[in-house]
RNA sequence: CGCAGGGUAGAGCAGUCUGGUAGCUCGUCGGGCUCAUAACCCGGAGGUCAUAGGUUCAAAUCCUAUCCCUGCAACCA
């Protein structure tokens, strides 16, 4: 395994504000750079926005703003989301500041001057009122514009292609030398057999038909259009060309693993114009790119019109951060379409965090106060019929956590860790401390109970770090487990516990009433 | 004949690559336990695995055809 990582997010396209299923990816993205950074690799961890285009100028002036003053506000109001998410990213990204910009604008010259790039025209259909091109597809048979239904015709307009062709067959190659580079792999022949095989088409890369975007200095009236200009930030937010290019060569090299998410609606710019582009520039390409699946609402995209949209930031305030973080990462299994639906938001709470989890806490303090006067007793080895498999069900646990984190399948991750949580829970019953307490000839059994429970849960709160911020502090505080018994580096021991003084606090995710809270969120996604 | 994913118990999903007693969560019914957040543990009921053919000793799983749902379809996060 490299020792670094380098892992981006999205640039997210800031013309609205965003919504859960943007909070989603950055969330797990969020939380396999924590898990990086818990077994000890160098971690950079991107995220930003891509706030050029046709888009944005218009929602600007219908707001009655400038472009600059349409996209501070709402980068501002992802910041802040990010914020209460908790997302640790070491940097954001804005593809209008100025050391992106002129990154691009190098790049637009070199790719000029070696001849990838090249003058054309752009042939479209064209709706005058609305002042935009659209596609065959998009304008239908009737041939009508998608925005105001007004009729369209055919225009042509002066714009800059890339040669995507020169580079196709050096593409398939790299698939080919690179199995891992796209996942899931179906995402792979998609674009294949979609795009590549029947023959790569240049690029437009230039727009005249409006102007917010990086001007071209070799021909002031085009910008860049959107994906040259986006997908760049990958490395002009690590000084690539800059007098300052010390991260850029740290992470975007041999020694450093780097990992795009992205969402399968621009899958596209990410597995072919991207490795294409980086080719021309004669750099290194990413690792892996990989294709997480959208949230849906109840099986319908996400869409404001069909009210079904809900913010991420009520859910926040109402759930907690740790409820909001978990149920993204764990109800989708992660690179296949998921759906929020507030049933299975508060029965994910309440099964796995309140009944299992929080609650498998609060019986092991309560013995062990009742048991042992409050003070975990020591480790004395597999003692107990069912001390030996608890302890295989860990370490099993840990083996498989470990490898489905390193494959980014964070959904299974987490299923193993409640499946050592759920064998925890049966262990009461099958070892009966409350009978066992009875016997004074069974004191060392007990004992071992008592340690096994807590060390379980020690195991697991270090594993829910990266996805759970708030609670194992609150669990490592109810069983006075010091810091250096916190590490990932002690997460494999079972003899490390002994007369910590435990404490009983409030439950660490209070059940919820399932018919009251699924209202609320109804209403929620209403306004 | 554009491409891709999906149709498995009342709901939501896994299993399909590498055929061999159909599994998980919730719900439901019954039992157990009492350390615990009406929680936890055990068991039952409930499925012709979209449909029709085929291969095979054996098919949810492989092959063929059909129906239905969803996403994408080139410059649109």
């Amino acid at each position: 395994m490299k020792n670094k990582l380098y892992i981006t997010t999205p640039i997210y396209y800031p013309s609205a504000s965003l919504h859960i299923g943007h909070a989603y990816c950055t969330t797990v993205a969020d939380t396999i750079a924590r898990y990086n950074r818990m077994i000890g690799r160098e971690v950079y961890f991107l995220t930003g926005t891509d706030e050029h285009g046709e888009k944005i100028q218009k929602n600007a002036a219908a707001a009655g703003k400038t472009p600059q003053q349409f996209v501070d506000e709402i980068v501002s109001g992802i910041k802040k989301l990010w914020k209460e998410l908790n997302i640790s990213n070491d940097d954001y990204i804005r593809t209008t500041e100025l050391r992106h910009e002129k990154v691009v604008q190098k790049v637009f010259t070199k790719l000029l001057e070696q001849g990838d790039i090249y003058l054309g025209s752009y042939k479209g259909w064209y709706c005058t009122p609305c002042e935009s091109f659209w596609t065959d597809s998009q304008v239908g048979e009737e041939h009508i514009c998608p925005d105001c239904k007004r009729p369209v015709h055919q225009a042509e307009e002066e714009a800059y292609f890339f040669k995507m062709s020169k580079y196709a067959d050096r593409l398939i190659k790299f698939y080919e030398e690179n199995l891992n580079f796209i996942t899931p792999e179906s995402r792979k022949n998609e674009m294949l057999n979609n795009f590549i095989k029947p023959g790569l088409e240049d690029l437009c890369i230039s727009r005249t038909s409006f102007d917010w975007g990086i001007k071209i200095k070799e021909n002031p009236k085009h910008v860049v259009y959107v994906w040259l200009d986006a997908l760049l930030n990958y490395i002009s937010a690590l000084g690539y060309l800059s007098d300052d290019d010390s991260l850029f060569k740290k992470f975007w090299s041999e020694d450093t693993e780097i990992i795009h998410l992205v969402g399968n609606d621009i899958t596209r710019f990410h597995v072919i114009y991207w490795p294409i582009f980086l080719m021309a520039l004669g750099l290194h390409l990413p690792d892996r790119v990989f294709v997480h699946g959208l949230l849906m609402m109840k099986d319908e995209k996400m869409s404001k019109s069909k009210g079904n949209v809900v913010a991420p930031e009520p859910l926040i305030e109402k759930y907690g951060l740790d409820s909001l973080r978990y149920y993204l990462v764990r109800e989708t299994v992660f690179g296949s379409d998921g759906s929020f639906t507030p049933e299975q938001f508060v029965e994910r709470i309440n099964v796995d965090l309140a009944n299992d989890f929080g609650n498998l806490l609060n019986r092991t303090v309560s013995m062990i106060m009742k048991y042992f006067e409050g003070v975990i007793p020591q480790y004395k080895g597999q003692v107990g019929t069912f001390d030996g498999d608890l302890e295989k069900c860990g370490l099993t646990a840990i083996e498989k956590y470990d490898e489905a984190m390193q494959d980014l399948r964070v959904t299974d991750a987490f299923v193993e860790v409640f499946n050592y949580i759920s064998r925890a829970n049966k262990y009461i019953e099958e070892t009966q401390p409350w009978a066992l307490a009875k016997d004074e000839t069974k004191r060392d059994e007990l004992v071992s109970v008592m340690n096994h429970l807590a060390n379980a849960l020690r195991q697991s709160a270090i594993m829910l770090s990266p996805v759970l911020l708030k609670a194992p502090g609150e669990l490592f505080s109810q069983l006075g487990i010091e810091k250096e018994k916190q590490t990932y580096s002690t997460l494999r021991q079972f003899n490390l516990l002994g007369n910590e003084h435990v404490n009983k606090g409030n439950p660490l995710f209070p059940r919820l009433d399932a018919a009251i809270e699924i209202e609320y969120i109804k209403n929620l996604m209403k306004k």
